[in-house]
DNA sequence: CAACTCCATGTGATTTTATAACGTTACATG
DNA sequence: CATGTAACGTTATAAAATCACATGGAGTTG
C-alpha cells in the first residue's frame, strides 16, 4: 500500500472518459502495460486477454460481460459467457480492469500498474465512466474501521450523478 | 465472541452488525423510524413493506432478494420476486434502508430518517455488514469531479475486509 | 521425442438476480 | 358510490453469473 498521499489534497483528476484524448495512443500504452506486467509477472497474456483489454480500451464506458462476449465472439473466440467472464477476471484480478458494481459491468483501469483505490463517476445518463484516486480508508471510514475492528482490504466507491455532456443538454 | 466497543468510543462510528445489542429494541425503532416518516410524508407503509424493513432489522448482514422473497412468502406474502423487489425498493428509495451493490443484497439503514451518504464495511467472510458514515463527496473525489464538471448525485462506499469476529476465527 | 502437468479455452447446462406486463384490489377524494 | 391512483399478486422472461466437463497448447522432465 501506499503510505503517502495528502488526506483530501490530491488534485490527482483522471478525466479519461471525459475528456478528449486519442483513443489508439491510450490502447497501445494500456495493452503495453499489460503485457510488461505479465512478463515480469510469469502471467499469460493470452490472446482473449488482449482483445479484452483492447476492447475495454477502445470504449470509455462500462461494457457488460455479455456486451464483451459479443465482441470477442465477433473476433473469433468463444460465444459463451464463460468465456467473457474468464477475461474479465484476468483483467481485474491484475488491476487491469475494474468492476463498475453499480452496472455490473467493467472498465478499462486509467492507472495501470500503479497500485491504487479507485473511485468512479458513473453519468446516469450515458453511462461513460472515468477514473479518479480516492483513499477513503485514511478519512472517517478508516476511523470507523479502526475503532470497530474492522480490517479494511479493499474499497470501492462508485459515485453516480451527470457527465460535463449529459448536463449540458439536459441540465437539471 | 469480539471485543464490544463502547459507545462512548465510537465518534461518528456506527457498527451495528458487529456490535451486541438488543435486537428488538432496534427493530422497534427502526420500524417507529419509518413509520413516523412515512406518516408525515403521505406514504404508505403497509403490511409487506413493513414486514420486509422488520425481516431486515433482525438480521444484521445482507439479506438477497429472493431470501426476502421466502421469508416474505413464509409470512403469508406473495411468492413472486416482484413482491420482493418492490418492497425493496420501497424502502431503499426512502431511506429505510441500502443496497449492498457489491452483494447484490439489502441491509436495514442504521440511521433511519437522517440525511446521509453511507458507507459500508462488509466482512468476506460472514457477509455481515456495518454501516458508517462518509463524505467523498468533499474530499479528493469531489475535486476531480468539479474539476472534471461531472455533477455527484450519489455516492456509495463500499469497503470489503474482516469483521472483529471473522478476524479472531481466520487471522490473516 | 514422449509422457506428464498445468492452465487456459470452449461448450452445454444451470443457477441466481432482476424486470416486464397485466389484471385485480385497496384506498383516498369528490 | 364513482373515479383516479397506487399497491399487490401472478405469469413470464430477461439479464447476469457460475458449474461441470471435455479439449488443447505451452512447458517441463525423463
Amino acid at each position: 500500500m501506499t503510505s503517502r498521499s495528502q488526506e483530501s489534497n490530491l488534485p490527482t483528476v483522471d478525466t479519461v472518459g471525459f475528456d478528449k484524448h486519442d483513443h489508439s495512443d491510450c490502447i497501445t500504452a494500456g495493452v503495453a502495460a499489460a503485457e510488461a506486467h505479465c512478463t515480469s509477472n510469469g502471467l499469460r497474456f493470452t490472446p482473449v486477454r488482449r482483445a479484452a483489454l483492447e476492447i475495454l480500451l477502445q470504449e470509455h464506458r462500462a461494457l457488460g460481460a455479455y456486451e464483451m462476449l459479443d465482441r470477442l465472439r465477433d473476433s473469433g473466440f468463444g460465444s459463451q459467457p464463460p468465456v467473457a467472464y474468464r477475461a474479465l477476471e484476468f483483467l481485474v484480478s491484475n488491476g487491469f480492469a475494474h468492476k463498475i458494481e453499480r452496472l455490473n459491468a467493467f472498465v478499462a483501469c486509467a492507472h495501470p500498474g500503479a497500485n491504487h483505490s479507485p473511485a468512479f463517476m458513473i453519468c446516469r445518463s450515458c453511462d461513460s465512466v472515468a477514473e479518479a484516486q480516492s483513499a477513503p480508508a485514511r478519512g472517517t471510514l478508516g476511523d470507523a474501521a479502526r475503532a470497530a475492528g474492522f480490517q479494511i482490504e479493499r474499497t470501492m466507491v462508485e459515485a453516480v450523478g451527470l457527465c460535463p455532456t449529459c448536463a449540458e443538454k439536459s441540465p437539471a
